[in-house]
DNA sequence: AAGGTTCCCGTGAACGTTATCGTAAGGTGG
DNA sequence: CCACCTTACGATAACGTTCACGGGAACCTT
């Protein structure tokens, strides 16, 4: 075993450099950065020896000293809140296929909806120099976002932009939440309560559940919603709360399946059927939902194709285009549950 | 919106160097740089003094200068199979707290346990001058880990040790396994199958399981091993092939819970009950496993423990330590399904 | 008191790339 | 045939940090 502070690598390799690169093929180091980055001013038979040359040698720059001149580094920065919420791993999955086939590398910072968290986060991106970044910001305040979207292409995802120059991927939480509460309605629930994932900034959610209980006449909406962190043991206490105090309720509408999970579990413990006695409609359509008994009725985002659309639009930005705004929208999936 | 190829950001901030501090502190560029980094032949009161400077101007170290001279970046990179696989988001949240515990930025490489993608990443991960890597890498060859971990300090996970010079933290699938397949014996089952999910390399799970029921005196245990990928959907269409070949087979091992999940699902369509007929074991635990109808029985394994546990070792590989080997125990976790 | 240590600190160089500018060769128009 | 442009390429200068030295001052040591 080595002492601490040994040098890495053991035998140190030597680097192949540009400079090598241009010897071998007889031309200056400007020529073989030209080759290699498609730029002009140089002759497509120039061009090719180069990469010829380039390819002989394994040659491969060094991200460092290209950062150094650029300061851009061809890294994308992922922040989420916690990737062991089953919601993520699938909008990371999409996120990580889109950024290969740009080519970039993706690092992620999980934050759990902490505001000191996402403000570190925002920092260390900013100061590794990154390419890009894809935010689930849930509590930085919108002031930050701008300040980080001036320092580099930003996209921020199920969250209204904050401000100009900053991309925005949203799914339609307002369309959904309605297909979701109305289909209660449909199904004769009028008793109708809610389990609120209050996490961050997201409160289209909650604002419109209350707004459809409203349109309907419901007596006193904001008194049906209890507020938890997103989770399965959350939405188990979540509901028996809700149902001691409104013993009177048939329906629930969860923030999102982790609750909604929770609350399914309680209220058969609770000896209560599920969906005769009280129907139980959830949030994402993670894969669990569908595999559960009864499976989730839930409303359904495509979290894949999210996390490609969020790569894409940064691309776009990146290219050097304005900053897009673009609604994904949600639908119901109707199952046993509710 | 801005042509193609502008410069970004669109008003760029001057930075704050060393020099800067330098200056503003009376002191030395090398001086700075000694007191932000720790070294000695620097005074405790000039440390404190440049330090204080640093914090007043809000200098930030520039990552690409700094990989340029060490080459390393205070980055870790972490090779996984599928992000969507709920096995590795439990991982890889441990990692990232530990490594946010280093001050090291994450970055994650999805292979899909390709061979190709696996080279690619390794390759993408010298090429960034990482401080180290851990990675579940399912199909590369011994050969080209021994390679990877000449470059940098590599841990592998859920894998042997490819040579010399390579740490490891493995789950110890064999004792799992048995304790898994012994169950299914204690329970009166005796006419077992396997659902493999042979992703890779990891060849443990089936060679214990086949050991133990030849330990039994099991006529003819190979003839009992469905293959296919890690899905539940697999897993359905395995399990209905198994019972196909092996009608009178009573317990069902999986090799992971996704297989399992499948395999219930596909009995319960075809008429049979779990466990009454067919007892299925799951291996991971994943977080759906209890939740489900019947609650899957399968081998307990802490992976955010394993996340963590590979960014120790990974740690103490930096500080110039040996490469170590840590076996973790897993547990059988038995619940409605088997 | 002379020489040797130890403790701090500064100077110059180097890491590998790209931006800017200069320039030689060849082409074009009047 | 001269002025002018275009094309293709090279030389120089940064980018911001750490490493390898070197050196001065203070403190011992004999």
């Amino acid at each position: 075993m080595g002492d601490a502070g040994d040098a890495w690598p053991p035998h140190p390799s030597v680097r192949v450099t540009i400079d090598d690169v241009a010897r071998a093929a007889g031309v200056s180091r400007q020529t073989v950065s030209r080759a290699m980055n498609g730029k002009d001013e140089i002759s497509a038979v120039t061009r090719r020896r180069v990469l010829a040359t380039i390819e002989e040698l394994d040659y491969r720059p060094s991200a460092f000293a290209r950062g150094m001149r650029t300061q851009r580094a061809g890294t994308l920065a992922l922040v989420l809140s916690d990737i062991a919420n089953p919601f993520f791993p699938a909008v990371a999955r999409g996120v990580f296929d889109a950024a290969a086939g740009r080519g970039l590398a993706v690092v992620v910072h999980n934050t759990d909806a902490d505001a000191v968290a996402e403000q570190e986060a925002a920092r260390a991106i900013v100061d590794s120099g990154a390419a890009g970044a894809i935010g689930f910001f849930e509590a930085l305040d919108d002031e930050s976002l701008v300040a980080l979207g001036r320092r580099l292409p930003l996209v921020v995802a199920d969250r209204r932009a904050p401000g100009e120059g900053v991309a925005s991927v949203i799914s339609d939480f307002a369309a959904g939440t309605r297909a979701a509460v109305e289909h209660l309605y449909g199904r004769g629930h009028t008793r109708l309560g809610m389990l609120d994932g209050a996490v961050g900034v997201e409160r289209v959610r909650r604002d419109e559940f209350l707004a459809v209980l409203t349109g309907h006449g419901h007596p006193d909406p904001g008194a049906h919603v209890v507020t938890g962190p997103p989770t399965v043991t959350a939405g188990a206490a979540a509901v028996r709360e809700l149902l001691a105090r409104h013993p009177e309720v048939t329906g629930v509408f969860a923030f999102n399946d982790l609750l909604a999970i929770g609350a399914v579990r309680a209220l058969r413990d609770a000896g209560r059927r599920v969906p005769d006695d009280v129907a139980v409609v959830g949030y994402d359509d993670i894969t669990m939902a569908a595999l559960l008994d009864p499976p989730l009725t839930t409303v359904h985002t495509d979290k894949y194709e999210l996390g490609r659309t969020l790569v894409e639009i940064l691309g776009r930005r990146l290219d050097g285009h304005a900053a897009e705004h673009r609604l994904l929208s949600p639908r119901l999936v109707v199952r046993g549950s509710g």
